[in-house]
DNA sequence: CGGCTTGGTTTTGTATACAGAAAACCTGCT
DNA sequence: AGCAGGTTTTCTGTATACAAAACCAAGCCG
């Protein structure tokens, strides 16, 4: 299995300021997010160690969290490796996301202050900008920061955090099982849609724009059950079945 | 502040078998439900390590996996204490509870094998058995065996591991701000009214029926916002506004 | 008398050492 | 060549040591 990954990650710990569980944390999520850390990838815990200049304890307490936050898989007595859901799982997190993101759009319709609605409003216009020139990277950007927006300003916060647990599993699988021929997973008139009725303070047609949005992402995406990426990985002994 | 919950806990451990984070969380998070560890109680990584027989270490990562449960907070370089959930964040709960729970039992109607509808069954006749004779514990455990039932076998297993950690959650708010004459939680005839729904498939009922059930059990609870109960407890140092 | 400082104490953060489990590997046999 | 079994190597589980931060209380100064 080749280690190129180290490097990528190695490259970009000169940055941050103090190296901590919650440095760790983020650098891996994002790197699992834009799979340069591709799913049943091994972590050990002194390989990461070594590349953040940290101890095992450190490194171990990150894991935990990533583990927690369904990133990665920890068996005992087995190397934590990065999570790859399966198609059925990916369909329930979807459903689950449906029906909590639809619930806090419904909530928030018509709560929202003017400087939300107006970082709203910037997020989808940057959204359409980065998609018409193509650049993809910049596009996903903006619609997780949209998404992000709602679930850090929902009225009922536990619900809140709930939605940006979800909105990162779904990131995770969407990233994975993308139709290969897809440039972008972009529905151009969904965001703006759901921004005026968030504006209007008509919730249920936020819920059901919400709803739709998510159908169609995951409609989308290559869930073929004959497909054998994952049994594939599966097979190739992925043990990820735990979900206490 | 007294110390006798350490002796509580220590008389519990010589049941268990092998010691372990999994077993410390087991036993916290049923000393906290039955608010034998009430909220703001400090947790010394050295004194859990020392009552179960194991170092800090052990102690670590199941405090961590506590937090991760809300059952506990911690801060850095702060001792972890028994969370006591805002009055606000219990209206959270409720409703979130409300949604993922009326989803789930909507899901499960018409879809319960005869073994587990006979399972809901004998819990819901021990249950009121075990309220006419005033066994409060043996209720309290037959009415969260239901629910657990439910989000066992919710047909999504992403809502069913998330209903898990709400019911958790609920008890424990439930258990904090029962109001104070009264003597038990039970109301008669929701849950074989929910049964009857699951039993003739009939969700959007089941669905209805949670939501009334849980709103019902919400009422129960003292929430008066001039209540100084939490206030006292948040002057008194305890912060915990953490949610990220 | 109140607020601030300043020690000692407690408690967590991190690194490290050693033991045991799992995996990889290599060898010898069929 | 294929496979079995044991050996080595890797990795995690746990305990422990030391450093740093927070806590507490007594004392000092305005």
């Amino acid at each position: 299995m080749s280690t190129t990954w180290q490097d990528e990650v190695a490259a970009e710990t000169r940055a941050g300021g103090r190296i901590s569980d919650r440095f760790i944390v983020d650098k891996v999520r994002a790197a699992v997010l834009t799979q340069r850390l591709p799913p049943g990838t091994r972590l050990p815990e002194v390989a990461l160690g070594e590349i953040f200049g940290v101890s095992r304890s450190v490194v171990r307490k990150a894991l935990t969290r990533l583990a927690a936050d369904h990133v990665v898989s920890q068996q005992p007595n087995q190397v934590a490796r990065v999570r790859a859901p399966s198609i059925e799982e990916t369909r329930e997190t979807f459903a689950a996301r449906r029906l909590v993101e639809g619930e806090v759009a419904a909530l928030l319709a018509g709560r929202l202050d003017a400087e939300l609605l107006r970082e709203v409003a910037t997020r989808v216009e940057r959204e359409a900008e980065a998609h018409a020139r193509g650049d993809e990277a910049a596009r996903i950007e903006h619609s997780l920061a949209i998404h992000h927006l709602l679930a850090e300003h929902s009225p009922n916060r536990v619900l809140g955090v709930m939605l940006t647990d979800l909105i990162l599993r779904t990131s995770i699988v969407i990233a994975l099982y993308k139709r290969a021929g897809l440039a972008s997973c972009y529905l151009a008139e969904d965001h703006p849609a759901l921004l005026s009725h968030l504006r209007d303070g008509d919730g249920e047609a936020a819920r059901r724009c919400i709803h739709e949005h998510l159908q169609a992402l995951e409609g989308l995406l290559d869930l073929s059950t004959r497909e054998t990426r994952i049994d594939l990985m599966a097979i190739l002994g992925q043990r990820e079945g735990a979900m206490p």
